[in-house]
DNA sequence: AATTTGACGACCG
DNA sequence: TCGGTCGCCAAAT
């Protein structure tokens, strides 16, 4: 059961208008993988900001692209067309610096 | 015990 | 950029 408040508890940290990969969110726990994590928001995403976790291409989540997307919009997450722009919305688990904010 | 199945990802043509 | 292919990891069949 630790895994998935690990899982959970880092996709909280997101900001709004930031987003990131589940192989992020993978790299950050320290175990699983990118697959471990989508089976974990599959079961229990819906209590936490699912929208910012999106594919390592930037396309939102398999399923709930629709919601996904005016969710990202609304928040104002750097998009390019219909996926988002993960070289700018990248939220940067480790210290908690952007790569947006680095000068 | 073997296979299929995902809210995935890297590589290659 | 866009698909196809293969690797990955755990859970459900």
């Amino acid at each position: 059961m630790d895994y998935v408040e690990h899982v959970l508890r880092a996709v909280e940290a997101i900001p709004p208008g930031r987003a990131c990969a589940y192989s992020d969110i993978a790299e950050l726990v320290g175990w699983g993988g990118p697959r471990r994590v989508g089976q974990v928001m599959s079961a229990h995403g819906a209590a936490v900001p699912w929208w910012r976790v999106v594919r390592a291409d930037g396309r939102p989540v398999r399923g709930l692209e629709e919601e996904a997307l005016s969710r990202l919009r609304a928040e104002g997450a750097p998009m390019r067309g219909d996926r988002v722009d993960l070289s700018r919305a990248r939220f940067d688990f480790a210290g908690h610096r952007t790569p947006h904010d680095t000068p």
